[in-house]
DNA sequence: CATTAAATGCAACAATGTTGCATTTGAAAA
DNA sequence: TTTTCAAATGCAACATTGTTGCATTTAATG
């Protein structure tokens, strides 16, 4: 994605186009999965650790990303847009190298709820060790 | 429930009946939510922060607790029934509340994955608002 | 260009969770 | 009952993740 795409979004959004947004967003667009704030400060070296978690917030406040806490307990942010195109897959997460891949099948079709509960996502996550690491062990 | 039939559970479960297990499994047969690390913390002032950490991850592994991720990024701990086989299962957590819910139905089969991938465990997680909390708000 | 609210960089702090290690203890064996 | 030892504990230190205060810089507007 273009960077003079991603400064309109930005400016579309409301909010001042800093480098350090167009480069978090462009970023998080690029992204095969949300990242977490230590993915992007490995991602963007120079970019101060703190101004990372307040253009993330910024991002989130104005609708260009979405914040979620991730099953360790770490919040991950996503580009909204790119959002829906990952909710349809299955992610391998490869318990040795720490590599998230997209599988292809679908996911299974939501179950039964009992009364009252609300459907907010569904998480298939199926773990184990990918193929590069189990031909180096 | 009585520190007597704890102690049993905590026994069955094979593992080594300490008053620490029997005094947090206690808190969380009794509690109303899940407790974070915090909330035992207070419920148990004499407790050693470490130690509590290490009994609930104890509790964890030998199938005695649930642990879940609060919307916060907090863990938060459950006491499980020690009838209820929980690998089978698909889990509903509460984004609200950060209960953790048994639903009957069967997880699904495995997908296929990759050539030279190897499958480790598969996660079924689906987050919402419980009917408690979806009635309240 | 001048103005100003917003954004940044830095330092310090706070909350949550983990590791290493010496000591104590539950419970099984003698 | 006493002995024994792996497991559990307590303590200190450390690691990771996220937040706050404040002085300085900058994007956008007139």
């Amino acid at each position: 994605m273009d960077d003079s795409v991603v400064s309109a979004q930005i400016r579309a959004a409301g909010v001042k186009v800093t480098p350090g947004r167009v480069r978090v967003l462009v970023a998080l667009l690029a992204a095969a999965q949300p990242l977490s704030h230590a993915d992007l400060e490995a991602l963007l070296p120079d970019a101060d650790r703190v101004t990372l978690y307040r253009v993330l917030d910024s991002l989130v406040a104005c609708g260009l990303a979405l914040k979620a806490v991730d099953p360790r307990g770490v919040f991950r942010f996503s580009a909204s847009s790119t959002q829906r195109e990952h909710s349809s897959h299955i992610h391998f997460r490869c318990t040795y190298c720490g590599g998230v891949f997209c599988l292809k099948a679908a996911p299974p079709p939501p179950p039964k709820l009992p009364r009252g509960f609300r459907l907010a996502e569904v998480e298939y996550d199926v773990r184990g060790v990918c193929a590069s690491c189990a031909a180096h062990t």
